[in-house]
DNA sequence: ATGCCGCACCACGTGCGA
């Protein structure tokens, strides 16, 4: 079971654990790993962050890419689901899946939007999400059942914390958490006033996990000009710098810590191919 | 802004994303 397709053989450039050396984890809304192989093989020789936290992979689980990600020298272990969603997980050092559903989600884990494996060299759990978008469809402008449902995945994740926090060993989550926190997150708040983004029980609940003693890297940077991690494909969205940030990394105590810097690798959206989601990158420090 | 762009799929239109 542990030696299956997806963590299956010894990468061959796999890093070296060193004592007293610095690592760097990030997450990365990929939407399709398929279609972003090639922005994500640069990105991954590039900056070879040691674990790496991926959402909307949209393919099915069988379909990962293991195989190429684990030529660059990463291990991966994948939750996948057709066309929509999907996380995955990535690492220089050996991961064993702990968990392929959030508890107590509302849906049972049917949609692919959350995976928890731990890496035994780092003694620390890695964790993917991909929070729900709880905007409603065009056809039904006024429903507020994909709301409800962000809530409930939110309420449940912000449950799954507390959980590991009172389990008390180090761990990270980094993921696409489709939460606009502040208004100077976003490029016209107007905008998004009233939406599945900014609406006050889903702020709330992205308050909770500062509540459960996480700390968002990004924020221990005190950065002086918008920083956002996503810009829509419309609209020349990136040329106007008319972007968001939703995408986050929360660090265990044991973790914050650690913290060296934080940063959106906001060049990536820039390439070929690009995602619409740069990936967030933390550096923390082993010793 | 009803839309734009890019992605996946029983694919040459539709649903979805944020």
């Amino acid at each position: 079971m542990d030696d299956g397709s997806l963590n299956s053989a010894k990468p061959p450039s796999a890093l070296i654990f060193t004592e007293g050396g610095d690592i760097s984890v990030c997450t990365w809304n990929v939407n399709s790993v398929k279609a972003r192989l090639p922005a994500l093989s640069a990105y991954l020789q590039d900056k070879k962050p040691d674990v790496a936290m991926l959402q909307e992979i949209k393919t099915e689980t069988d379909s990962f890419p293991s195989f190429e990600l684990n030529g660059l020298g990463y291990y991966s272990l994948a939750q996948g689901q057709k066309s929509y969603n999907g996380v995955a997980v990535l690492s220089k050092h050996k991961i064993v899946l702990e968990r392929d559903a959030l508890p107590g989600a509302p849906d049972n884990g049917e949609q692919a939007r959350y995976i928890e494996a731990y890496c035994p060299d780092l003694k620390s759990t890695f964790i993917s999400v991909y929070v729900p978008n709880g905007e409603p469809p065009a056809s039904a402008p006024e429903s507020t059942e994909r709301l409800e449902y962000k809530i409930a995945w939110l309420d449940a994740l912000v449950s799954r914390a507390h959980a590991l926090m009172d389990k008390g060993d180090p761990f990270i989550i980094g993921g696409d958490f489709n939460v606009i926190e502040y208004d100077s997150d976003v490029y016209n708040p107007k905008a998004f006033e009233n939406t599945a983004f900014t609406v006050q029980p889903v702020r709330q609940l992205f308050k909770a996990f500062y509540y459960t003693g996480l700390t968002n890297a990004l924020r221990r940077e005190k950065n002086k000009v918008p920083v956002y991690s996503y810009w829509d494909y419309r609209a020349g969205a990136w040329e106007k710098n008319n972007g968001i940030l939703l995408d986050h990394l929360f660090l265990s105590p044991a973790w914050a810590d650690k913290f060296k810097t934080a940063k959106v690798d906001a060049e990536v959206r820039s390439g070929e191919k690009a995602s619409d989601h740069a990936p967030v990158r933390c550096d923390l420090s082993l010793q």
